[in-house]
DNA sequence: AGTCGAAGCCAC
DNA sequence: AAACGTGGCTTCGACT
């Protein structure tokens, strides 16, 4: 075809529906023809329009194609042969600088200092130029910035893995969920009027600027932090005085209910797909240190927590005759930690199989008698909201959290806090270490890099304010740590993927959690690919500490997990 | 009717 | 307010 004759290479490939289908999943039929133009370097452009991608990509062969977000092309368009990914502006320009609002290629374009006019050419071939042009500009970047191999062995296969994945979708057991809405509701409604009759007047409960001159003015309750527009009345203060008055736990109760009711209960059927399952979006260029993140809906902040919480995330569930598998990494940062920092105490610690978000717990919270004593592998369980109130501590601490920080989250006193922090570091003395080391390195570099080579340019280190630098050494120290926990995931999946078809499995991934992978399997096949994947992710990055996973599977998320 | 920032809060 | 980090979504209230 003229497609495959087209000359040169990194073969550029621009393709559009002038009335783009917005929010529409494909499939629907009426969508206008696809425009297209394609470039490969040589004299000609070439135009065209087709009425699928799969009958466009008929034309193209086995040539590796250059294009700019093809995740959003090929995902907006109907499942077909695909050709490899060899270059995509989009995400190349994130690898560049992942701290940027975003990547319009316009925006690139200009900001390079491109132009292109092509005779008797239409805008998407000028564009097909302007795209290629790019993609030549930024080869010579990546190359400079050691980006290359990240580029071509993780981001650009990760591509079609999301395509999958946002086309898989997740089933939810809707009718479920609208009766949990339903109840949910007349609870709210329920305490609305109690909250109401303590306070002595109708307001609106969920505007923070009506609700700080009741309880810190009417009701006199005591004032803790402020902000930009009066009194805070955030979570942290309202369980500080909860014990003031009754009026606070109702509040509470209230804030978790609407909250969940709005955000997940009352959003999701209406962003169901014809095929009852929820698709999200996974942006790919969005974050500064490398993980994905999820939108329309977020599926990535499903809760777990509360109980009703845990409810809510029960709806997720498999189609008949399947299971979901949830494979979640243990403990991965601190493991990453111990790895990167070298810290022989924190790997003694995994060498024994011990958890030190149960060891902080027991510690901090745990309160009981013998909670104290030098954790061992059989550690006493704490309930999961304890657990995971230690985490925030234990990730905390390490990213530099202060003494402050610490006694207003845990309730406790500054100098409780302080010796808290002071003694987690001692026990731990490669960590601070590792932090000087990091934030020495990325001030002389300009920026944070990954163990396998993602950068984040740290301009904060540079400033002149001494809060603002402050600020630059902890996203240095995180984005060592949190970005590289984010390449070994994009590595688990990339080779999960591969793993599953190879071994002829109908196991599908469904939904990436930062460090946890959900797959949908016939039930048949949740043994084996339950080791599949538990090897395949475990297997993707060597270090010391080993990477664990924890696998579970059940009929739904919750029990899954 | 839409946009914006602030506050708040869900998750990792 | 304070100096854990990474996100996205909802509501309110001011504004265009
Ligand atoms: N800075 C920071 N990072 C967090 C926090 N919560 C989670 N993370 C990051 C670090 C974790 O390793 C990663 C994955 O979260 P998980 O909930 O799976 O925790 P983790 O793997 O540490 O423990 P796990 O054994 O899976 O329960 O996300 C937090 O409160 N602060
Ligand atoms: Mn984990
Ligand atoms: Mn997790």
């Amino acid at each position: 075809s003229a497609l495959a004759a087209l000359e040169g290479e990194l073969a550029t490939l621009v393709a559009e529906r002038p009335v783009p289908a917005e929010d529409q999943l494909p499939g629907m039929g009426d969508e206008a023809p696809l425009r297209f133009a394609a470039y490969a370097g040589g004299a000609e452009v070439l135009e065209g329009e087709a009425g699928s991608l799969g009958e466009l990509l008929a034309g193209w062969g086995s040539r590796p194609v250059v294009a700019h977000d093809w995740k959003s092309l090929a995902a907006a368009e109907d499942r077909c042969e695909t050709p490899l990914l060899e270059h995509d502006t989009e995400v190349a320009a994130y690898l560049i600088d992942p701290a940027r609002r975003g990547y319009p290629l316009a925006e690139l374009i200009e900001e390079t200092g491109l132009g292109a006019t092509v005779k008797d050419g239409g805008e998407p071939a000028e564009r097909a130029v302007l795209t290629r042009a790019l993609a030549v500009r930024q080869r010579a970047i990546l190359e400079e910035l050691d980006l290359t191999r990240l580029l071509s062995e993780v981001e650009l296969p990760l591509v079609e893995v999301l395509v999958e994945m946002e086309r898989a979708g997740v089933k939810l057991d809707v009718e479920t969920v609208r009766s949990i809405a339903a109840r949910v509701g007349e609870q709210a409604l329920a305490l609305e009027r109690e909250i109401w009759e303590l306070a002595g007047e109708e307001f609106t409960i969920g505007s923070p600027q009506q609700l700080a001159p009741i309880l810190f003015e009417k009701l006199g309750l005591s004032r803790k932090r402020r902000g930009k527009t009066g009194f805070s009345t955030d979570a942290r203060v309202l369980h500080a005085i909860r014990g003031e008055h009754e009026i606070v736990p109702k509040i509470e109760t209230w804030r978790e209910l609407t909250k969940l009711k709005s955000t997940y209960l009352d959003a999701f059927p209406s962003l169901l797909g014809p095929d009852g399952r929820l698709h999200t979006t996974f942006q790919q260029t969005a974050t500064a240190t490398g993980r994905l993140s999820s939108t329309n809906p977020n599926l990535q902040n499903i809760p777990i927590r509360t109980e009703l919480g845990r409810e809510i995330r029960a709806c997720f569930t498999a189609e008949a005759g399947h299971r979901l598998i949830s494979a979640d990494y243990s403990q991965v940062e601190l493991r990453l930690l111990a790895h990167i920092a070298g810290e022989e105490v924190l790997k003694d610690i995994f060498r024994r199989g011990e958890d030190v978000h149960t060891a902080t717990a027991a510690e901090i919270l745990g309160g009981g008698r013998d909670s104290a004593r030098t954790p061992d592998a059989s550690q006493p369980h704490p309930d999961p909201g304890t657990r995971s109130k230690a985490k925030m501590v234990n990730y905390g601490i390490v990213y530099g959290l202060s003494a402050f920080g610490l006694a207003d989250r845990l309730q406790i006193p500054h100098e409780e806090a302080q010796a808290f922090i002071d003694r987690y570091l001692e026990r731990f003395p490669a960590v601070g270490r590792f932090i000087e080391a990091t934030v020495e390195k990325a001030a002389d570099d300009g920026f944070a890099a990954t163990l396998h080579g993602r950068i984040r340019r740290i301009p904060e280190l540079r400033a002149r304010q001494r809060q603002t630098r402050l600020l630059g050494e902890r996203l240095a120290v995180n984005m060592v740590i949190q970005g590289t926990a984010a390449d070994i995931i994009k590595v688990a999946m990339v080779r999960c993927r591969a793993a599953l078809r190879e071994a002829g499995s109908s196991t599908r991934l469904v939904l990436q959690i930062h460090d946890e992978l959900l797959f949908e399997a016939p039930e048949s096949e949740v043994e084996e690919a339950c080791e599949i994947v538990r090897r395949e992710m475990a297997g993707a990055f060597e270090m010391d500490p080993p990477l664990e996973v924890d696998a579970g599977a059940g009929v739904n998320w919750l029990e899954a997990k």
